[in-house]
DNA sequence: ACAAAAGTGTTAAACTTACACCCATGC
DNA sequence: GCATGGGTGTAAGTTTAACACTTTTGT
């Protein structure tokens, strides 16, 4: 008992001298969860035109990067990237690793969002799931292996679409009740090498009860086509998540670009992340402040080449 | 290893007819750790006045909750109220209970705020702590046992301050630092039935590295007098969260507030969680949408009686 | 020439901020 | 009367939102 405690010494604990207390908690008395850190992994993604225009910029997409899965449970299904945490390391320390070991750069924005603890999410046994946001940008993305080998391997990027279909209010005496409908598509076209579409499909439903001057939010898979465990409702939890802190701050738009980008890039960012179109006068107005001009040019097809800017640092900072 | 795992069978994993799989993951092989739930409980109190005035309104205060330990580790210290995560609930219905456990009341405004993994952080062994944002209102405060049994015991609410002591910025190649320190104070001045003075004090380092367009902010206890584990660092975080909730929307604020309520106590709310004065004019202007005006009123004092409001639900439902 | 994107100007409406002022109450 | 909090109005400044217009490029 002592000796198996030994090891996890620490500064924190060198001031209790006397090691009887030890003696009162045994940690393995009580039953003890796996725990594991899932990642949604965003970024933005050129889409290949069907006929190529040389005047029009290519279009992008939302992308989220999932991993085929090679064993049971729901083999052949698609999963977030993740794993289990190991012992001395953080939630977050082992969200990094797993992230570096998925795509090769741990250059990312990274958050911890959320926690999924229902007894029954993984049918291995008792595993908790702390879900992470990341974001790549397109300079990590490069350097990474991801797009470098294009294996048709077990990872690939899908473009995002989560939609609200429904969504119902109920008022009784002192209680509200919501229940809205999301509708999760992930599409992977993969033009290249003549890879096969895939397309995955979810409906989440979101159960919100609002009584007694607090709201209570849970989220429960309705149905889910080629996603594995309860990942369909991971992911647009975290997706609501990204949406939120857009709308709060749009510095997180800025780990979607490169160094160097230009305001119709960085717009479109905004824009594909939020769902909501800007008006573009107004949209450099309101970012003017993070971003600084700088004397070089880009020149992206048959129109006007734009300025290129970068982030104003001072900014970021307040 | 069949056996053992057959009793966490759900809907999930029924269509995994084959559970041949179940032989490639032994849950055993992997060290796991505990999991706690730790709750920073806040609730706007009234402050005893030295000299009482019959005009003067009762001063006010933001207080959080805290139980003295009774055993090894920190015993006689102060802790923050929660408990270990039990088989078979959430990680959120672990926190339910040990609220209404600790208070008496489960009502009350609750969320996830992060996730505490250091290893070392606890002398016990490996246990990961999920920290908990709760909100007790005036009336679920009188309904609990918390309030009502004066007793000298575990529980007791300490009067909060957090201040920001010093803040440098260094700018090195592509590479900004920036190192914040916090001061946290918890007082309990306690003036029933000559219980004496409690002061809890802790110096937090959070530690800013932005670098490469992203930025990782890490916190440190750099002291804690009094002050259990490392929860001076959670208790700083969530009261940060708390601030950072208000400023982005004020609904937060009305969980502190009993169903029926005066413009200036609401305003009084507010300010304390923020820290920040308000011109009266502009703050009821604001908010107005957010209250539903009562014939009732409220009489306070030696002044002009003030109109009761309620929450008007329809805003708080979008 | 012309389509596509780059970039700027103008205006009304909405919201924020600061300040000034009057009202009702208990002692 | 008077201190204290309750409650409203007004005007300047700022931000948002919609729309219209000019510029630059490759083919």
């Amino acid at each position: 008992m002592r000796q198996t405690n030994e090891n996890h010494l620490t500064q924190a604990s060198e001031k209790h001298a006397d090691w009887q207390f030890l003696e009162d908690y045994d940690m393995n008395r009580y039953d003890r969860p796996s725990i594991a850190a899932d990642i949604a992994v965003f970024s933005i993604g050129r889409k290949m035109m069907a006929e190529p225009d040389y005047r029009r910029l290519p279009a992008k997409s939302l992308r989220l990067l999932m991993i085929r899965r090679a064993r049971q449970p729901f083999c052949g299904e698609w999963a977030l990237p993740g794993g289990f945490m190991h012992r001395g390391e953080t939630i977050q320390e082992t969200a990094r690793r797993e992230l570096k070991e998925e795509t090769g750069t741990d250059k990312a924005y990274m958050e911890l969002c959320d926690v999924f603890s229902d007894s029954g999410r993984d049918p291995r046994g008792w595993i908790i799931s702390q879900s992470f946001l990341a974001v790549l940008n397109e300079d990590d993305l490069a350097n990474g292996r991801l797009e470098a080998s294009g294996d048709a391997g077990e990872a690939r990027w899908f473009d995002i679409t989560v939609d609200k279909t429904s969504g119902n209010r109920q008022e009784r005496a002192n209680q509200i009740t919501c229940d809205n409908d999301y509708r999760l598509l992930l599409e992977s076209d993969s033009i290249s090498d003549g890879e096969r579409a895939i397309l995955l499909r979810a409906v989440i439903r979101e159960h919100i009860v609002y009584s007694d001057y607090h709201e209570i939010a849970t989220y429960e898979v309705v149905d889910s086509q080629g996603i594995a465990f309860d990942h369909a409702k991971i992911i647009v939890s975290v997706f609501n998540r990204l949406r939120q802190m857009l709308a709060l701050d749009v510095r997180i738009a800025f780990d979607f670009m490169p160094a160097c980008f230009t305001m119709t890039d960085f717009q479109e960012a905004v824009e594909l992340i939020s769902g909501q179109a800007m008006i573009k006068a107004n949209f450099r107005r309101k970012f003017s402040e993070y971003v600084t001009e700088t004397d070089r040019m880009i020149q992206n097809g048959g129109h006007r080449p734009a300025k290129a800017f970068v982030r104003n640092l001072d900014r970021f900072y307040q």
